[in-house]
DNA sequence: CGCGTCATTGATGTGCATCAAGTGGTGTGG
DNA sequence: CCACACCACTTGATGCACATCAATGACGCG
């Protein structure tokens, strides 16, 4: 957690750690109808968070990687809504709730950090339904790309090169089309000279030509 | 704002508010690239929320009522992401953040309230994505509008009969399509015998089947 | 190695976008 | 007070982007 916190602030803040927990590939952190008691901080590791109804749909709603707070669905009302699934090996701490109210009340800095990420979180969304609403299917795959190569950029990896650690159907899901569009869609980038794709692993050879995919010519 | 409080504590949550501050339909309570200083609890009217991005693509991404807060969007990164007008003369509660933070410091039950708001709107925009994501034109109506009513009536209004303060063109937004397909999808649920349209006034007849459209079947 | 999962590719179908014209209600000014 | 313009919405005709269906290929892993 980055904050702007002292020395014996961050000391305490470890207080806010119950205890780590390793998750498997493959196997789910909650579901929907958990009691929810805490939030949880990925120490490492990759999850998918997913919505599913009575009726059998399935919405993929984001995909989480070390430092980011997965659980913020379940305090409006103590249970859970989406579904978290590990999909590398992963470990994540445990933060109960209480905890993280208790010492937000006290530490400032902490109190203004957890707002933030939960407003982060809000605009976030906001990103997603604009693309679910009012893109095409090359649109959403760019705007996809780019995210994700961002966010593994700003953790130290390649700001051109990423192993998808989700499947075609997980991508599809997500950004709202059928896993063959979005196969389609690699080909066609690929056939531009923008990607290089084998697989899991996705190469971007032209990172403007892509940016100008995600905008209206 | 709906909480457990006593007496005391209810006379300093009207702390939290600094003015009161009408709306009139149409105008802009803020937008993206505002500063960010202050939450808004509306009072009365109602209000959509959007985004714009550079290349001119808009995207709705709610419908605000009495009761509900506006401003999350703006405590990340202390500026407006969204843009917020009122579809309809309004008034809202000006509440500066930093008094909401140190408020909650003091009263428990306001902090919590306070994150119940915040994981609402996260949990809301789940759902939103789910609709967006997966289902289609029909369905997505049907959902508009079961929403709708029964965010109404939990203000008191009819189960069964509201009047649309958003043009077709907000809806069609809001649910990733266009106008004309929110036009014939109210037309199909006439013919259906589940809904009667009258511009902007709309009534239900029958909400089973109108539940049943947003299932799979 | 062999099976199952995941991905690619092609052929066909369709839901919704797009384009375009028409309707009705409302406000304005001559 | 009517004529006109304007806006929000409706309705119809057409086309396309993406879904759907189906078959094959390529891993990765037990």
């Amino acid at each position: 957690m980055p904050l702007g916190l002292n020395e014996n602030e961050i000391e305490r803040v470890d207080e806010l750690v119950d205890k780590r927990l390793k998750v498997a590939r493959g196997e789910t952190l909650f579901q929907s109808g958990d009691k929810f008691n805490a939030l949880f901080a990925i120490r490492t590791g990759f999850f998918k968070t997913h919505i599913s109804t009575e009726d059998g749909r399935e919405q993929v709603t984001g995909f989480q990687m070390a430092g980011e707070v997965i659980g913020l669905d379940g305090i409006v009302s103590e249970q859970h809504t989406c579904n978290v699934v590990a999909l590398e090996d992963a470990e994540v701490c445990v933060m109960p709730f209480d905890r993280i109210e208790e010492l937000s009340r006290k530490i400032t800095s902490l109190q203004r950090h957890f707002h933030k990420i939960m407003s982060r979180e809000i605009v976030r969304e906001n990103g997603v339904m604009l693309f679910l609403g009012s893109m095409n299917s090359e649109e959403r795959v760019a705007v996809f790309l780019i995210n994700l190569v961002k966010r593994l950029h700003l953790r130290g990896f390649s700001s051109s090169e990423l192993i998808l650690k989700m499947s075609r159907e997980d991508i599809s899901s997500y950004l709202g089309m059928r896993l063959e569009t979005v196969g389609r869609s690699f080909k066609k980038m690929i056939a531009e000279g923008i990607l290089e794709v084998n697989g899991r692993h996705v190469r971007i050879i032209n990172l403007n030509a892509l940016t100008d995919l995600t905008l209206l010519k």
